[in-house]
DNA sequence: GATCAAACCAAGCAAGCGCTTGTTTTTTGG
DNA sequence: CCAAAAAACAAGCGCTTGCTTGGTTTGATC
C-alpha cells in the first residue's frame, strides 16, 4: 500500500481501538494486527506508539478550534453564535466519533511536552467558549450568574456526548445541537421566551 | 499493619493512581511502593490488580446508588428530588473524587461479568435519573421535549463534574448542586421563575 | 527489464509486566 | 513468654511489551 494511504489506515485503527480499548489498553501488536502487517513494519511509518496517539489527539483538537474560530470572530448575535458553535461541536464529535473519543479520554496518557501542546488547545477551546459566553452578556442577551460556572456545565455537557453519540440514533447532529441548544438556553423544561432564536417549535 | 488497614490503604492508593494514570497506565509496582511494601506483599491482601479497579469501581456505583435511591422513592415535588439528587450527586463526587474519577473513567477496564455489573449499576443510576424527570412531567411540574435527551444531557453534565471539581475551590458541593439545578430547570441565563425552589437568589 | 526506494517480513532483544514461591519478620492471643 | 498467624521480604518465573535489525518483496520509473 502506498505511504500515504497505509498511514491514514494505522491512524484510524489507532482511533479504533484507543477509543474502545484505551491507549495503554492498546498494544501496538493490536494495531499492526489491524492494519494487516506485522508489528515491525509499522515502525516504516510511524516514529512511536506514541507519535499515533499525539497525531489522532492534535488532529481533534484542531477540527474542534477550526469549526468554532471563525464562529465565534463573526458578528452574529452571541444566542446565534452559541447555537452555531453547539452545531459545530456536535458535528465534529459525529464525524471524528473515534478521534473525539481519544481526543476527551485518553490526551492526559501522553508525555510532557505533547501533553501540553493537547493541553493549550483544550484551554484555547474553552476560551473561545467564554468568549461567547461573555459577548452575550456584554450585548445585554443574557446575565449569567457565575460565568466560569456556566461555562463549566456547558462544556461538561458538551464534552460527554461522545459518550451516547451513536451516528445509527435517530436524531441528526443538528437536531442535537438544537436541543441541546434550547435545554441550555430555557431549562429543562423548555420554556419558550423571546430570547429562542431558532428554538424547538416543530417537536 | 493490621489486615483491613492495609487493605483499605491499598485501594486507596490505588485509586489515586488509576484515577490519575488510568488502569493499563498503572503499575502494580506503582500500587506497591505508594503502599510502602513489595508487590509480592500486595498479593496477601488482594487476589488481582483487576480485583482492585472492580473494588474500587463497584463501591462508586454504590455510594451513587445509595444516595440517590431514598430521594427518588421520596414523597416530595419531582424539583425537590431533583434538586435533592444533584445535591447528593455532587456531594458523592465531592467526598470520593478519586473513586468516582475511577468509577466514570476506568470502569470500561474490566473484563466480561465485572464490566456487566458496573454496567448494570451505571443502568441504575441512569433509571432512577429517568424516574425523576418522568415524576415531574407526570405532576405537571414541567413538560420536557425530550426526557431521554434530558437524562442525557443531564447525566453528561453532571458525571463530567470529576473533571473539574477541586475540593479546594471557592464553592462548596451545595451551592454547585444549586447552580447547577438552576441553570439546568430554568437556563443560562438564570430566569427567575414560579417554578424554582430555593433558587439562586442569595447571589 | 534493470534500478532503487519504499514497504514489508522474520526474528528477536532488553525491559517490564502481573504474579508466585519459599523464607523471614512482625503481630497477636493465651 | 511462646507458639500460631499474619504480613512482608527476596528472588524470580513465564510472558508481553515497544521497538530494532537484517534481509526480502513489491512497484514505479527510465
Amino acid at each position: 500500500m502506498s505511504r500515504k494511504g497505509r498511514k491514514e489506515q494505522i491512524l484510524q485503527e489507532a482511533s479504533h481501538l484507543f477509543s474502545h480499548k484505551g491507549y495503554h489498553g492498546t498494544k501496538i501488536r493490536d494495531i499492526s494486527e489491524a492494519s494487516g502487517i506485522l508489528s515491525g513494519s509499522l515502525y516504516a511509518h510511524i516514529q512511536s506508539k506514541e507519535d499515533l496517539l499525539f497525531e489522532i489527539t492534535d488532529r481533534g483538537g484542531d477540527a474542534f478550534l477550526d469549526a468554532l474560530r471563525p464562529i465565534v470572530e463573526s458578528e452574529a448575535p452571541a444566542e446565534e453564535k452559541f447555537r452555531r458553535g453547539l452545531k459545530a461541536h456536535v458535528r465534529v464529535i459525529a464525524e471524528n466519533l473515534e478521534a473525539a473519543t481519544v481526543f476527551f479520554h485518553e490526551w492526559k496518557a501522553l508525555t510532557d511536552e505533547r501533553r501540553k501542546i493537547i493541553q493549550e488547545k483544550r484551554d484555547e477551546y474553552e476560551a473561545l467558549w467564554a468568549r461567547i459566553l461573555d459577548d452575550g452578556e456584554r450585548r445585554g442577551e443574557w446575565q449569567l450568574t457565575d460565568a466560569k460556572f456556566t461555562r463549566l456545565l456547558l462544556l461538561s455537557a458538551a464534552n460527554g456526548l461522545y459518550q451516547w453519540y451513536r451516528p445509527e440514533g435517530d436524531l441528526t447532529p443538528e437536531e442535537i445541537a438544537r436541543r441541546f441548544a434550547d435545554i441550555l438556553l430555557n431549562g429543562v423544561a423548555g420554556k419558550k421566551g423571546e430570547r429562542t432564536i431558532g428554538g424547538c417549535e416543530q417537536v
